[in-house]
DNA sequence: GGGGCGACTTGACATTGTCAAGACGATAGC
DNA sequence: GCTATCGTCTTGACAATGTCAAGTCGCCCC
């Protein structure tokens, strides 16, 4: 229950970047153990510091889970990036950004509700650090589904409405695989069905 | 905070239905207030009884919680039942059990989110009362997508992978709905233009 | 009319989030 | 070199919560 990670310096006193640790621990204990609900002074008491010390860098229990949830629309930004590079044609890359989205919600599924949890962050006033990650995600899929309508898929299809249609599916399908309603495997096929 | 609603009968000790007053109450309290954590001794305060009392019908506060997406569960089926059977056309038919479906997260979100916690439920281990109405929503959505083949939709497409992948685009669309991400009116057209 | 039992109460405990106030240690100005 | 200051962390308290354990109350049946 109390470990002692080895970020603690020789310093008793001054924590080298409690901030820091304190994130990662977090992230730590929401991803070995889904379910936990994420007690600060648990935290505190794996850092081996006062169960105040959280505090002064977090306003609340609420804070803390609001810049965890900042730093995974980064993760899931990047893990969607990283998957369309690696694809050329249109239609396989657009099967490829779903995977990667489908994928970091079963592989991190309490990162991906972080994401989207809407009493944390209110997505009509995000974060000052999320609006820009936000706003890249959506021109991720907008280029995609512009590139495969260029090559004459779909033809008169509504760019906007089919971009709405494909995050909601592979929201969907997200959230179901999280959830155990269907297995992961079944994804692709499914995908690519879809496109 | 501590009201005093009229199921109270004139007993004072024997509470009339204790059960179901406490479901309704619980529901109640996380309908007006989504984000509420749905305290216990909340509840029990509300109906008028010691703070052990929901204890005699639950054993804990996930069961009660349990209970209530039992209750939900049906509440859902049948607001998707009613949708369908007001209309004829297969295709008016799908995007009505769409609609249905994501009206119902709209309107009663908490509810919805109660349906699919697998924290309280896990899928592959249902309550007894709750396995039947999986199935009946499972064959609801399978006989809309069967009748919508037989018109000759989609030659060819895989009854089985539709029918998931609508599913998961309807869940997707009421979950960013439900969270804010995306408005409410967008639906229609979007469900429109998948099917 | 007494025993049994279901329905509810009282009391206690550990745990949690969080407020308030203090203690420690480096650093800067004199 | 001494002291004031400020960021960092600690100690102590409090109310609320979930939940265990042990009553108490009132009805019903033998």
């Amino acid at each position: 229950m109390s470990s002692r990670p080895a970020t603690k310096p020789a310093d008793a006193y001054h924590h080298g970047d409690l901030r820091r640790a304190l994130l990662d621990a977090a992230m730590g204990v929401l991803e070995e153990d889904p379910g936990a609900s994420l007690s600060m002074r648990d935290l505190a008491r794996r850092l081996g510091v006062s169960h105040q010390a959280p505090y002064h860098y977090f306003r609340d229990r609420d804070a803390l889970l609001k810049a965890l949830g900042d730093a995974a629309i980064g993760d899931l930004l990047a893990a969607q990036q990283q998957a369309v590079a690696a694809q050329t044609d249109p239609r396989e890359r657009l099967i490829a950004l779903g995977t990667a989205y489908v994928d970091f919600a079963a592989t991190r599924p309490r990162a991906f509700e972080l994401v989207f949890d809407a009493r944390l962050c209110p997505p009509d006033a995000p974060s000052p650090g999320r609006a820009p990650l936000i706003r890249a995600n959506e021109d991720l899929l907008g280029r995609c589904i512009a590139d495969l309508c260029a090559t004459g898929w779909r033809p008169g299809a509504d760019v906007e409405a089919t971009a709405l249609a494909m995050w909601g599916t592979a929201h969907g399908l997200a959230s179901l695989v999280m959830g155990g309603h269907i297995p992961r495997e079944a994804i692709d096929g499914v995908l690519r069905q879809v496109v």
